[in-house]
DNA sequence: ATAATAGTGTCTGTCAGACAATATCGT
DNA sequence: ACGATATTGTCTGACAGACACTATTAT
């Protein structure tokens, strides 16, 4: 990290502009739960995942509905840049985030070279926010197909990512291909329908497949939860992002150790009440050596 | 995807340069395994990871050793203009590749505000390059720290990452620290000490979490084989990776499903001839649906 | 009692770790 | 026979899926 005269002497000539140089901008896929409620008393309220949008004020894209982000600051960090872009636009603090992928391809913006460097972030916020709408996410995958090829094989598979608010609808579809031959192995995402600005669905997908994978290993889902939740609450919650059902007893037993019981219990009316657990932050320091 | 007549109005209006630009680079972690041969005729050669460097040529770093990279080509996509490079600079082709992390500190580069787009590539290939030395990779990790915090946790590991060649060492060491609060998981890594070019040092590091966690439920590792080789071999460049000794019998069975054996054995003197397997590339087609 | 949800117990099959046993070669 | 490596067999404990069973509440 240290620098030689020869380096010193190099920066005082270097000229910032010999090269061209692209855009490039931070995209924040916002995601939370949402209790449904329901007209039956007895019923515990489902939950569904969320997206934060905002509508574009200006071109390109105008009127279209986008994932929050922002161009970097050149005198920040990628992760300050976030925060300030999240606080200033939307009014979102103390949130989870992680890095997702970072997208380049030539034709995403029509203005210039982009490159977006996409990032999740997760919370457990219910309060209002500012300029933007949550929509409900519905995601329907259709099975994959398979073709054994020479070198490999390829498959492919059609997802529909359908948006909801009380006001607007907005479908997406995508196809994406998986490619594997001798050595490469190539996953491309096409958009076959969008009505999402610029190849935001895309970053979408990333998103929903990164959480889904997480789930298994981490516990990044206790940041889409409320402090204290029942074990009910954390399988809805676990089975919208899995898109399949878990049976109860084998859940409780997944989960013990994550998870420590307080003393609160949910009083519902009409069935036994239900314990309140809190996330267990330190449940796995003692397996690490 | 489509634009309307506002965007269209507001593209000819647009200008490219309102906004001040950082460069981008695209930065490869290049790792292949290299037979260690012994003096003893009737053991088998060990496998040793290693990495390919380049020796920069001009400032900054110059004379340093550093990951092959180059600025993006602002009219390819970032998966051509990576294959461009490699092919280019040391000439190499028919890799995998694949998307590792996206660094954008303020300080990475003393010229200007420097984002990279890290890769990771793995290759099986013996030849000479050009224009490139490898070196043989020992890593050494000391124990976890850890401490209780009010809200979480933090955790820390020293690294030592040392880089041999026959003419040179390399000696890194970096702080791997890991903080979880609240919300925010914070994962830095400090450079105590790094003879390597740049932040490379850490680039480093990312690649080999990545090629150790993808180990266990990927076939990454085949990208790094030869088309025909026995399961001892196989075994070692697994105990490489994720620096354990396996059992052998176990070994077997868990990776039974993901090769294939063919009609060639290894005839090597003193002992029963080990036989050849390659990848069955398809092995894991049928279990999704 | 009933409907609804909360939570426990247990059977079974799979699979990983540990390690013993067998196979095959050159000397 | 011996030394070295290759390969198979088996015991055990952990754990996941499936499902039956018990507990608690308001009506």
């Amino acid at each position: 990290m240290n620098l030689s005269k020869d380096d010193e002497k190099f920066l005082e000539l270097y000229s910032d502009s010999i090269y061209d140089k692209p855009s490039v901008t931070i995209d924040n896929v916002i995601l939370r739960f949402r209790d449904i409620e329901n007209n039956n008393y007895r019923k515990h309220p489902d939950k569904k995942l969320q997206i934060c949008l905002i509508k574009r004020a200006y071109s390109p894209y105008k009127d279209c509905y986008a994932v929050p982000g922002t161009f970097i600051d050149l005198k920040d960090s990628l992760s300050n840049t976030l925060k300030k872009c999240l606080e200033n636009k939307i009014g979102l603090k103390d949130f989870y985030f992680e890095q997702l992928y970072t997208f380049g391809d030539e034709q995403r913006d029509p203005r210039t070279r982009v490159i977006s460097i996409a990032y999740l972030i997760l919370t457990n916020k219910q309060e209002q926010l500012k300029n933007c709408e949550w929509f409900d996410i519905d995601f329907q995958a259709s099975k994959n197909e398979f073709v054994l090829t020479n070198n490999g094989y390829k498959k492919s598979q059609k997802i529909k990512i359908t948006l909801t608010n009380k006001n607007t609808t907005l479908t997406n579809e995508i196809l994406v291909k998986f490619e594997k031959k001798n050595f490469e192995e190539i996953k491309t995402i096409k958009i076959i329908k969008s009505e999402l600005a610029f190849d935001h669905i895309k970053i979408l997908y990333f998103a929903f497949e990164r959480l889904k994978n997480k789930l298994e290993y981490t516990d990044v889902i206790f940041n889409l939860m409320p402090k204290y939740f029942t074990l009910t609450e954390l399988k809805l919650c676990f089975e919208q992002i899995l898109h399949e059902n878990l049976l109860d007893a084998n859940f409780r037993r997944k989960i013990a150790d994550k998870v420590k019981p307080v003393d609160l219990y949910m009083n519902e009316k009409g069935h036994r009440p239900s314990r309140f657990f809190e996330h267990n932050v330190s449940w796995n320091l003692n397996n690490i050596e």
